[in-house]
RNA sequence: CGGGGCGUGGCGCAGCCUGGUAGCGCACCUGCUUUGGGAGCAGGGUGUCGGAGGUUCAAAUCCUCUCGCCCCGACCA
């Protein structure tokens, strides 16, 4: 491609309205630009880029047994109602209505076409395992696009879904698109984590994400620093040290006169915070429900939950232990009035009758514990978890914290970083088979519904993240698997004939040696050249000057790592081809 | 949806408070010079001042409504 005839628009100043790296060094490399919020044109160098994802994400996906086909984007409201998703989806499923005043919208995702196409076409247990992908533009009314192609409302996205026999063969996909999905990201020389993710109510038995570290991702990532365990926020665990076991003599009752936080009760007893008992109130309705308290009764929308003092509660672990959507800390009034105390003395001790209390693994093991009295400006000393009070449950609330234990290995230690969604993979099981009558006949002959997965993988965000984990100050520095073109071909002069003309040579070469490379051939000065080369991130950049022609030779500059090095013209190609070939790995 | 802010040439912005008929930098167009790291000189304005009403002799500026966009929050991929 030569520079003077292709639309590539690069700007000197940042867009006033980005505020991430990917975003502003997208817009300012020419490659996109804004239609309305979260609305972009893939001007043709973003749009190359796109396509090599895209191909990336296409080998795999075939490479792991998937076929590519395509659905439509805009999609009938009847489907959406078989799943109950037209109404559970919300404002973020964009509806329109046609001419007939039919309802539609415009796909978020595909489940509900996908599994439509399948009931109505496989029949039988012989025709399964099914894998399907497709690779489109979503729309989802998000309510904060933000962030450029990080979080659009219209975007695109390969979508893929299976449909299988069993579980244990719905497994074995799974784990077949998670191989997949690492061959994926590899390629695109991203650096990411596999996280356990929290299913959620999309209702699958598990899933993973797939997250590009980044300090610019909306995410928190919790990983092992020596193994390969990682899990989301919500949904990591951690180690923690238990302090020492000692033996509790008899509970016994301690003023502590307008002290409260766990830290000043701490002190002012002079015991350690990880021997204390935060008890926290918790209301499981909805917002503004009434509190319906019995005179001296336990209001059955509250839950005590008990975590160690220096501890946090995680709650959507909370929520997901309690089987419920939405918590909320108790009003200080309605906490007064079940517990009989004040806010900040609340403890698990002489709980009314009904009382619902679940604590945190770190609370069951605790000796020798302090907690609120559930009386004003009183402590408990000496308390006994099973001895002094009792527990409906004990599960894992806590939250992970960077420098916790691993859960999965000995001795390695999490640690937290921000992490940017680039695919995420759900078992998705039956649910919406069996809510869309998505049946085939097994070998005994009986119907089955299908047992699938889904496998999004976001394109345009995985370009995004690319260039937040690849830049610095000049520019994009794209990994040669993704870069637009792989060659900048830059003659410092075109006004000297003879520097244009053995550019123009240079130029024909490359491309009949089937190199991708872009001829800055404008009548620009060098240095306008070379930093439009780097912005837009090709990764190799050829510079033709009087000087080296005269000597026959060119540079060959590498835009990751700066190294410059002078190569003989009749060389050239062919040393171009060997590193992007090394450079594409293999 | 709650809170804050912004819409002025292609991009980034000033002017608005205190109304007087639009300006700066870059980009762009023409010519000449220049050509190894965002050139210089000369000439050129390419604008419904987001839109609609209103106040006024006069509105980018004041008032009302409206549309769009950005930031923070809740939410979500």
């Amino acid at each position: 491609m030569r520079f003077s005839a292709a639309l590539i628009p690069t700007l000197r100043d940042d867009p006033a309205d980005a505020e991430v790296v990917s975003h502003k060094l997208m817009a300012r490399a020419g490659m996109i630009r804004k239609v309305a919020a979260g609305i972009y044109t893939y001007l043709p160098v973003g749009w190359r880029v796109l396509r090599k994802v895209e191909q990336i994400v296409r080998e795999e996906m075939e490479r792991a047994g998937a076929q590519e086909l395509r659905m439509p984007a805009v999609q009938p409201a009847e489907l959406w109602r078989e799943t109950g998703r037209w109404n559970v989806y919300g404002k973020e499923l964009l509806r329109v209505t046609d001419r007939h005043d039919r309802q539609f919208c415009i796909g978020p995702t595909h489940e509900e076409v996908i599994t439509d196409l399948v009931r109505g076409e496989v029949r039988s247990y012989k025709q399964l395992p099914v894998n399907l992908f497709q690779m489109q533009t979503k729309f989802r009314d998000e309510i904060r696009p933000r962030f450029g192609l990080m979080r659009g409302r219209e975007f695109i996205m390969k979508d893929g879904y299976s449909f299988d026999a069993d579980v244990a063969g719905a497994e074995k996909t799974y784990r077949a698109m998670a191989d997949a999905y690492h061959r994926i990201f590899r390629r695109m020389g991203l650096t990411f984590r596999a996280v356990e993710a929290d299913s959620g109510q999309i209702g699958g038995s598990f899933s993973h994400e797939f997250m590009v570290l980044a300090d610019t991702g909306e995410d928190d990532v919790v990983y092992c620093e020596a193994c390969d365990y990682a899990a989301n926020s919500e949904k990591a665990t951690s180690k923690v040290a238990a302090p020492e076991r000692r033996d509790t003599p008899a509970m016994e009752r301690r003023a502590t006169p307008g002290v409260h936080s766990v830290a000043d009760v701490a002190a002012f007893l002079n015991e350690k915070p990880e021997r204390f008992i935060k008890a926290l109130v918790f209301n499981t309705d909805p917002p503004h429900g009434t509190l319906e308290l019995g005179r001296k009764g336990w209001p059955t929308q509250l839950v005590m939950v008990l975590i160690r003092g220096d501890r946090e509660v995680n709650e959507v672990k909370l929520a997901n232990h309690l089987g419920v959507a939405e918590l909320r800390l108790a009003e200080d009034a309605d906490i007064a009035r079940a517990t009989g105390g004040p806010v900040g003395f609340s403890g698990p001790v002489g709980l009314p009758e009904g009382a619902r209390v679940v604590a945190d693994r770190s609370v069951a093991s605790l000796t020798d514990a302090v907690c609120g009295a559930n009386a004003a400006d009183t402590h408990l000393a000496h308390v006994l978890p099973g001895r002094d009070f009792g527990i409906e449950a004990v599960a894992d609330l806590d939250t992970a914290r960077a420098g916790d234990g691993c859960p999965r290995c000995e001795g390695g230690t999490l640690a937290i970083r921000r992490g940017i969604e680039v695919g995420h993979i759900f078992m998705l099981g039956t649910k919406y088979s069996e809510q869309m009558n998505a049946t085939f006949l097994d070998a005994g002959g009986r119907k089955q519904p299908f047992v699938m997965g889904c496998y999004g993988i976001g394109v345009g965000r995985s370009a995004a993240a690319a260039v937040e984990q690849n830049h610095d100050a000049r520019g994009i520095i794209w990994p040669m698997p993704i870069a637009p073109y792989h060659v900048a071909l830059v003659a410092m002069n075109m006004k000297s004939e003879a520097l244009a003309g053995a550019a123009e040579t240079l130029y024909r070469q490359m491309a009949d040696a089937g190199i991708e490379v872009l001829f800055d051939d404008r009548n620009e000065r060098g240095g306008v050249k070379l930093t439009d080369a780097e912005l837009l991130g090709i990764p190799l950049i050829v510079v033709l000057g009087e000087r080296g022609l005269e000597k026959g030779i060119c540079e060959v500059k590498e835009r990751a790592g700066g190294d410059t090095r002078e190569v003989p013209l009749e060389a050239v190609c062919a040393e171009l081809k060997q590193r992007i070939r090394d450079a594409l790995g293999g």
